[in-house]
DNA sequence: CGAACGATTAGCT
DNA sequence: GCTAATCGTTCGA
């Protein structure tokens, strides 16, 4: 079960964000005890037209520029709060965006904080699992392995499939989006 | 200092 | 499928 898993931690966000997006499906996330399966995930890196860190350091982004293993939280659209894992060294400025989880722990909790019943639509995008969870800014910087947070390694070998990011207008020939095969928990359907 | 623009979502056609 | 909502961040003058 996945409360067996082994707890991920700085050392498990030292490679490139590709690498660790995909490393994730199927890793579970908990924010104060709620959350559930990572299904979706999107790199983001310094070289990368689409990244917030790509013009270099900002008092917005300085988390995607510090230590690895760390949650960097943004406010998307004036409305959503999304949440980040850091990656890479410390000051390369790499993350991964975590864009929809499969719901498995405080779902009562989850549904009254979205205002909905449907497992279906409670995290099935960035801004959506940011409300379910209650992430918010506070949570900028915060250490992954240590509470609020529990990041645990996936329990087997999942199947994982790629595509093209969501809701960028930059480097949209990078397939840097990640997603657990056959998952009816994705903000959208890998073509 | 002003202005444009989102790593989105919900609701309506 | 299309668009309004909504506001902090970023960039240009």
């Amino acid at each position: 079960m996945a409360s067996s898993s082994r707890a991920l931690g700085p050392a498990d966000f030292l490679g490139d964000s590709q690498a660790v997006a995909r490393a994730l499906i199927g890793a579970t996330l908990l924010v104060d005890g709620v959350g559930g399966r990572i299904v979706e995930t999107e790199a983001y890196d310094r070289e990368d037209p689409a990244s917030h860190s790509f013009s270099g350091p900002t008092p917005r982004n300085q988390a995607m520029f510090g230590p690895p293993g760390r949650a960097y939280v943004y406010r998307s659209y004036g409305i959503h709060w999304c949440l980040n894992f850091v990656c890479r060294e410390e000051g390369h400025g790499a993350g991964v965006l975590i864009r929809a989880l499969e719901p498995g722990a405080g779902i009562a909790i989850m549904q009254a904080r979205r205002g909905l019943e449907d497992l279906r639509l409670l995290c099935s995008g960035p801004g959506k699992l940011g409300q379910a969870l209650a992430i918010t800014h506070d949570l900028n910087g915060c250490r992954l392995d240590r509470t609020p947070f529990k990041v645990l390694a996936p329990d087997h070998e999942v199947q994982v499939v790629s595509g093209p990011r969501i809701g960028i207008s930059k480097a949209m020939d990078l397939p840097w989006r990640f997603g657990l095969a056959g998952s009816r928990f994705l903000s959208t359907r890998f073509r």
